[in-house]
DNA sequence: GTCTATACGTTGATAGAC
DNA sequence: GTCTATCAACGTATAGAC
């Protein structure tokens, strides 16, 4: 790892205790930098982006980056952070708009197939920035790890609730699967891809229940 | 595209074409610099390997490279058609020791878990490669692409002979499920999520006979 | 055919003015 | 806190000696 705020759910809390620090910070400036990592590393990948694309994006002069982040892999880190923010958002709509274990399945799912134009453009944003990570050994790489772990626990803990007592290998199952079409749709632009699977994944369940 | 010698298969004519022009011309560097950058650019990733990376590998100067491949996408076409070249033997081979499109299906599985360590390192060859390439749009993705067409022709030709009408479908899935699966065992590390997921497949391809 | 030297642009990062 | 100017290192690619 490389510094403070080593994890995603640190970096928030460093944010808050900045706040408090001092009171006339413009919380805007790093928020927008973020976001703007979390988009555009998406759109180019880890290796292809520079810190020139993510400044511009956010509309932030380039060497200012570095009064918000001592190097660009803590740039990365912060925006690893906020898919895992992101992530944890969605998975409690689910849990609102949907009561069974197999309805909040399916509703990720339909989720999953509601995103696919922005698959076929740049794949699963955790997925590829785990594929570019896990060519590291530097930390970065366990922190994406991280988050896909969150993902497939949550799916996991839906299996169990069904009463499954494979509910991890089945957990690993749904969300290798939507990995892996979401590799090909963006391999081959094609978002009927993954419409097709998402018909199989949701019969799939189904089946299951 | 990138100019002359623009898919896979047509490198290999080239290549070809260029032995009979000059007789004294040693087939070893070149061959050395498509195995090596075959290799680094699996471990590294495209967008982090450098010229000198493979160089290096291959033990040729690094401006040396330049007499073989104009540009570094050349290189890397010439890579991915190496990649071509392999799939179309490991199949031929499947063909040969497997009789049934059952068993030749399963027999592509054990090979997918055989290879699981590999897997755990750096992924799956044709799937990082893709999943990198897909977020260009200059040509080298659609190449990437074919590899992985190729593929999925295979495996769809396979379910026909079941007599699936789905077959095309059911392809899709299988491969998916396999660059999902190697996504997962290369983030987490973890070979056994390979072997788990290769018996659930196997399972799977027995229920469809 | 093979290799060395080097040009030229870009990148991550720093120093310091305001 | 914000921004500009700039550095040092590295990347691809070229020129040209042998």
């Amino acid at each position: 790892m490389s510094g403070a705020g080593g994890d995603p759910v640190a970096y928030h809390v460093s944010k808050m205790t900045d706040s408090v620090k001092s009171a006339t910070r413009k919380p805007g400036k790093r928020e927008r930098l973020v976001t703007a990592a979390t988009r555009v590393l998406h759109e180019q990948g880890v290796e292809k982006t520079t810190l020139a694309d993510i400044a511009q994006a956010a509309e932030i002069p380039v060497g200012n980056v570095y009064y918000y982040f001592k190097t660009k892999d803590q740039l990365i880190e912060a925006a690893i952070g906020a898919h895992a923010q992101h992530l944890h958002t969605m998975t409690a709509i689910l849990e609102q708009h949907a009561a069974t274990p197999q309805d909040r399945l399916k509703a990720l799912v339909q989720g999953w197939v509601d995103q696919r134009d922005l698959t076929v453009s740049y794949g699963c944003p955790t997925g590829t920035l785990c594929s570019e990570l896990g060519k590291r050994a530097d930390g970065l790489d366990r922190v994406a790890a991280g988050v896909m772990g969150l993902l497939i626990d949550w799916v996991e803990r839906r299996f169990a609730e069904m009463g499954r007592a494979d509910s991890r290998e089945l957990a690993v199952a749904l969300v290798a699967a939507y990995q892996g079409i979401s590799l090909l749709t963006n391999t081959f632009r094609d978002p009927e891809l993954m419409t097709a699977e998402g018909r199989r994944l949701t019969r799939w369940i189904d089946s299951l229940a």
